[in-house]
DNA sequence: GAAATTTAAATGTCAGACTTTTAATTGTCT
DNA sequence: AGACAATTAAAAGTCTGACATTTAAATTTC
C-alpha cells in the first residue's frame, strides 16, 4: 500500500502521494500540522510553488486544511461526513454521466441498495423521520411543481427513507448512489401519469415503514425499479427515433447523447463563466 | 447546483469550483481542451501560479488530465471506474478510521450492503466467479498466512461476491464499503479460532451461490455479521482494559486509542518520509 | 518520399518579491 | 492588576518573470 502514484509524474504529484501516504498509514493524525510551506519545499528539495501545487492537491480531497497567519499552516483534517458525502456525490454522478451507463443498471443498483437498509430502517425508523418522508410526499402531489423540484423531492425523499436505518455508514453509502441518480430520474419522469404512479410507491413505502412490513417495503422498492426501466426504455425510445431523424455529423451531439439529450444548449453558451 | 465553494476561500479554491462546476454540469465535455494556463490567467484575471493551484485540485479528483507539449493543456477527463474505486476507497477508508465510528455500525453497514446483491448474484453468478471464490477460500485455510494476506484474501473474496451481481454501478459502490473495512478486520480476526469460523460462513456462502439458495446466502451474510461483531466486541474488551491500565496523559495515544491501538508505533518513527 | 531537424506552444519548475491574515507579544492607560 | 491598543513575526496567498522540458507539427535535407 506505498506510493499511490508511480513516478514519471510531476513532482508535485509525487510529493503529494507521500504525504497522503502518511495521513493515510496513520504517521500524520488528525489536526497535527504539518512543516510549513518553506519548510517542506526544503525537505523534499523542490520549489515552494511546487509544494503548495502538492497541498492543494490534497486540500482538494479534504485530506488537509490551511490557516494563513501566524500559528497557520496546513493541517491533517478531519473527513467529515458532509465532506465525504460530496465527494462521493461528485465522483457517483460524474462516473453515470460519463461512462454512457445503462439506465437499467443505474436503476437495478439503486434499488438493491436501498433495499439493503429495508430491515433496519423499518426496525428503528423514527416518527420524525416518518413525517419528514410525508411532508416530502405531500410536497410530490401539487401538480405545479417543476421537474427539478420533484426531483429534489424525489431524492429527499428517498435520503430520509435510508436514514431511517440509523447507520450513517450505511447512509454514507447509499448517498451517492440516490443523488448521483437524480439526473436521470430527471430525464425519465416528467409525465403527470409517471409521476402521480410513482407517488403511490412512495405512499405504499411509507405504509411499510409505519406499520414494519418488511416484504411490503421490498416489493414497493422492486415495483418502483420495475417501473422507472419502463419509463425509461420508454423515453429511450423516443431519444432513439429522434436520434436517427436529425443529422449526426455534430460530434458534439454525439458525445452527448443519449445520456444528455434533455440538456443540450445552443454551442455558443458552452464557455467558462468568469 | 452552483458554486459548490462560497467565497471568502482563496482564488485557487474559486477558480476550480466554477471549472468543476462547468464541468459537471456539462459545459465542458469529455475530452475538450480547457484554455491554457496563459489564457485562464488572463480570463480569471489571475496569475498563472493560481490558475495552475486550480488545475492541480481538480487534477486530484481526477476531472482533468494534463499533457505536456505544442497541443498538450488540460483535457477534461472520463472519469475511469479504476479512478472512481480508489477515490470512494480513499473517502471511505479516512471517514471510518478518523470519526471512531462504531465497529458495529460498519459492520452492520457492510453485511446491510453485501446482502443488497444477493437476489442478483444468486440469478447471475458465473463459474468463472465462483472458482475465484473457491481459490480464496482455499487460500484462507493455509495457517501460515500472514494477518495482512489473510485480510486480503477476505476482500478479494467479497469483492468477488459483489462482482457476482454482475452489475458495474453496484460494485462501485459497495468497493468503499468493503475495502474500508479491511482495516476493522484486521484488527479482530486475528485468532486461528476465529479464522476458521469465518471460513466455514464462507464456504456457506459458496454453497449458497451454487445452488442459489437466496435464503441461505442472506442468513450466512447475518451470521458473518453478528460473528463479527462478537469478535469486535471481545477486542474491544481487552483494548479497554489495556488502556485503563496505561496512563492515559498521552494525547497522542488518546487520539489513536481505540480504533488504531495496533498501530500505536514509537512516536520517532512518525515523520513524513522523504 | 523518408528521415532528420527545427520550431513553437504547452506544461513543469524555480527564485524572489510583495500582500494579507492572524495570533502572540508588548506596551499603555485606567 | 487588568483591559485595551499597538507592534511584531510567522505563515499562507498572490504575482512576476525566467528557464527547463516535452511534444507534435512544420520544415529541411538527403
Amino acid at each position: 500500500m506505498k506510493n499511490t502514484q508511480n513516478d514519471a509524474t510531476d513532482l508535485s504529484a509525487q510529493i503529494a502521494s507521500k504525504i497522503r501516504d502518511s495521513i493515510v498509514e496513520g504517521r500524520l493524525i488528525v489536526n497535527e500540522r504539518l512543516p510549513s510551506e518553506a519548510e517542506l519545499s526544503e525537505q523534499f528539495s523542490v520549489s515552494r510553488s511546487t509544494v503548495r501545487e502538492a497541498l492543494k492537491r490534497l486540500a482538494a480531497q479534504s485530506l488537509i486544511r490551511t490557516q494563513r497567519g501566524a500559528f497557520g499552516g496546513a493541517f491533517v483534517n478531519k473527513l467529515s461526513y458532509q465532506d465525504a458525502y460530496s465527494q462521493n456525490i461528485t465522483t457517483s454522478t460524474l462516473l453515470l454521466s460519463m461512462n454512457d451507463i445503462n439506465i437499467d443498471v443505474a436503476c437495478e443498483a439503486r434499488f438493491a441498495l436501498e433495499r439493503s437498509c429495508v430491515p433496519l430502517a423499518c426496525a428503528r425508523r423514527t416518527e420524525e423521520q416518518l413525517s419528514v418522508m410525508r411532508r416530502e410526499l405531500h410536497r410530490q402531489t401539487s401538480p405545479d411543481l417543476s421537474d427539478e423540484e420533484w426531483c429534489a423531492s424525489d431524492v429527499a425523499f428517498h435520503r430520509s427513507f435510508v436514514d431511517c436505518a440509523q447507520n450513517p455508514v450505511l447512509s454514507y453509502q447509499l448517498t451517492g448512489a440516490v443523488e448521483a441518480m437524480q439526473p436521470l430520474m430527471n430525464m425519465i419522469t416528467f409525465t403527470a401519469r409517471s409521476r402521480a404512479k410513482i407517488i403511490s410507491h412512495h405512499a405504499a413505502l411509507i405504509t411499510s415503514l409505519e406499520t414494519q412490513d418488511i416484504p411490503l417495503a421490498e416489493r414497493t422498492l422492486g415495483e418502483l425499479a420495475d417501473y422507472s426501466m419502463q419509463l425509461a426504455a420508454k423515453v429511450l425510445a423516443g431519444v432513439n427515433s429522434f436520434l436517427s431523424a436529425v443529422s449526426m455529423d455534430c460530434s458534439w451531439c454525439q458525445s452527448m447523447a443519449p445520456t444528455f439529450i434533455f440538456k443540450v444548449v445552443n454551442p455558443s453558451e458552452r464557455r467558462l463563466e468568469t
